[in-house]
RNA sequence: GGCGACGUAGCCAAGUGGUAAGGCAGAGGUCUGCAAAACCUUCAUCGCGGGUUCGAUUCCCGCCGUCGCCUCCA
């Protein structure tokens, strides 16, 4: 089993990770709240959690991960706070919460798809668990930890010493206060106080029965329950973006730990946001992306992938659209690459020298904070040998690009495969293409390669005869 | 205002106290009936100004710029 260097956001360092238990590794994604379409930035984040969970595999980890869906928006009917994203977003598209919930989740989950991001162990549903929540939120009023207000109840940072500080810089939280302009909501004791049940407002739609009325449950309360469902008290791995530095994960340590009294997470992991054209995503600047946006710009899903491969999680990715369509030139490039040499090889690569050196330089950058960037240049090299006029060479450069994929998940092996499976016609025009240029007949041979074009498969001569690949040119698109 | 992150070639980006990976684009060349690949060569002194050091892109300070968080947003 290779070792695994990652960063912890909680001791801000690099270090070996040491599971809890020896052999496994069990990891919780923050998902999303499904009110809407993922953009781009959201689905970025999904890509690296599933890069780790693909590392820790091919390290020889028997990995769980879990990723909830936000299916309530633990919000009210309140006209001033203009946040009411489930909320609103039934009453936007005319349906109940439940359907907006199925909408977008099954949405999310085939965008995922599309970008090679595997499905997590466990997808909990956050509406599934409400009585869970309501023992946890029971637990801590008995521990003294959470008290019952007018509108809700809410935790009581005082009780935990060190609230906000574990993820966060020490003495920032003291400054957060100071130069915090919230009102002070009269029922909470203290302006950091975070909700774990809120009271039902009239006009809810999400509401649940409990001991302290109908209501639903706070934001950071379902991440706690069902991480430590599935994970158990303490566990290893627990991921989210740097927006959730605070509060939301420092709310999940204080209830958590406030709850079990034993450490919640035992490495936290956090995904820089990615940035569009120099700058922030904006609805009012019309840059919020989705998936369904690529095809018109001549790009795959996994382009995207791509792109985002060749970013360290914790720097900030720039997207542009040129930026895609390199990613996408780059991918092209290897599968035609692989393509070919799949075809000499006749689907023949042999097996990867677990020694080998450029598979150990891949596992060196991968293993390193998931630096995927080098791993992508390792990945170059294999792709060197691919290129090159040895046949050995060739097929150890495709088995250690097959391996590598178990990481990158690029679909390369897919892909290879798709250039022999040719129908009756197309290996028609192949065959009498390669009979025609056998007679020099180099007018026959070059209408047959425009009509194959028009099939989609673009006709190459080597030394060693015709090649041919599938272009993958997006033109079919894929509805939102 | 407070706290934090980032600023590397035309573009996307690794990285290190000792003169900077990889990809895309560009330029020149080889090969080729043509085309497409492939191959070879070529393309940066690391935001600005100080400081520490034998030596800094890499450490420290200041400035400028961008981004994030400061109650429900990946």
């Amino acid at each position: 089993m290779t070792g695994v260097r990652l960063y912890d956001s909680a001791t801000r360092t690099v270090r070996p990770f040491e599971p809890l238990v020896a052999g496994r590794v069990g990891i919780y994604d923050c998902g999303p709240t499904v009110y809407s379409y993922q953009h781009i930035g959201n689905l970025y984040r999904y890509i690296v959690a599933d890069v780790v969970r693909r590392t820790f595999e091919y390290c020889g980890y028997k990995v769980t991960q879990v990723m909830n869906i936000t299916d309530v928006g633990h919000l009210f009917d309140d006209a001033d706070q203009g946040t009411d994203k489930m909320e609103q977003a039934a009453k936007r598209e005319g349906r109940d919460p439940a359907a907006i919930a199925k909408h977008y989740t099954d949405h999310f989950l085939a965008d995922r798809a599309k970008l090679n991001v595997l499905p997590p162990h466990v997808m909990p549903y956050a509406t599934e668990h409400v009585p869970e929540m309501i023992e946890a939120v029971k637990t801590l009023i008995a521990k003294g930890h959470a008290y019952p207000a007018a509108d809700g109840v809410y935790f009581d940072i005082t009780t935990f010493p060190g609230y906000g500080a574990r993820l966060n810089p020490p003495g920032s939280f003291a400054e957060r206060q100071a130069g915090a302009r919230v009102e002070v909501n009269d029922a909470k004791r203290h302006p950091y106080d975070f909700a774990l049940w809120r009271a039902a407002k009239p006009g809810d739609l999400q509401q649940w029965d409990s001991p302290w009325g109908r209501g639903n449950p706070g934001w950071h309360i379902e991440c706690s329950v069902m991480s430590m469902k599935y994970l158990g008290e303490t566990f290893d791995l627990h991921s989210g973006g740097e927006d959730h530095l605070f509060p939301h994960h420092e709310c999940e340590i204080a209830q958590s730990e406030a709850a079990t009294g034993k450490l919640f997470v035992r490495n936290w992991m956090h995904t820089y946001f990615l940035s569009v054209d120099g700058g922030a995503m904006h609805k009012s600047k019309g840059n919020v992306y989705l998936v369904s946006d690529f095809a018109a710009h001549g790009c795959e899903p996994l382009a995207f992938r791509m792109l985002a491969l060749g970013v360290g999680y914790r720097k900030s990715l720039d997207f542009t659209w040129r930026a895609l369509q390199d990613a996408q030139r780059r991918l092209d490039r290897w599968r035609s690459a692989i393509g070919g040499a799949w075809q000499r090889l006749q689907g023949s690569t042999g097996a990867v020298d677990p020694a080998d050196p450029v598979k150990a330089a891949f596992a060196e950058a991968i293993t390193d904070d998931f630096n995927t960037p080098r791993a992508l240049a390792q990945a170059e090299a294999a792709l060197d040998l691919v290129n090159g006029s040895d046949g050995a060479l060739r097929a150890r450069g495709l088995a250690i690009l097959f391996d590598m994929d178990q990481v990158l998940g690029l679909g390369l092996r897919a892909s290879a495969e798709a250039t022999v499976l040719l129908g009756d016609v197309e290996r028609a025009l192949l065959d009498e293409r390669a009979a025609a240029r056998a007679a020099k007949d180099f007018a026959r041979s070059d209408a047959l390669r425009a009509q194959l074009q028009a099939k989609g498969i673009l006709v190459k001569d080597t030394s060693e005869g015709q090649r041919w690949e599938r272009v993958s040119r997006v033109s079919e698109g894929e509805p939102a």
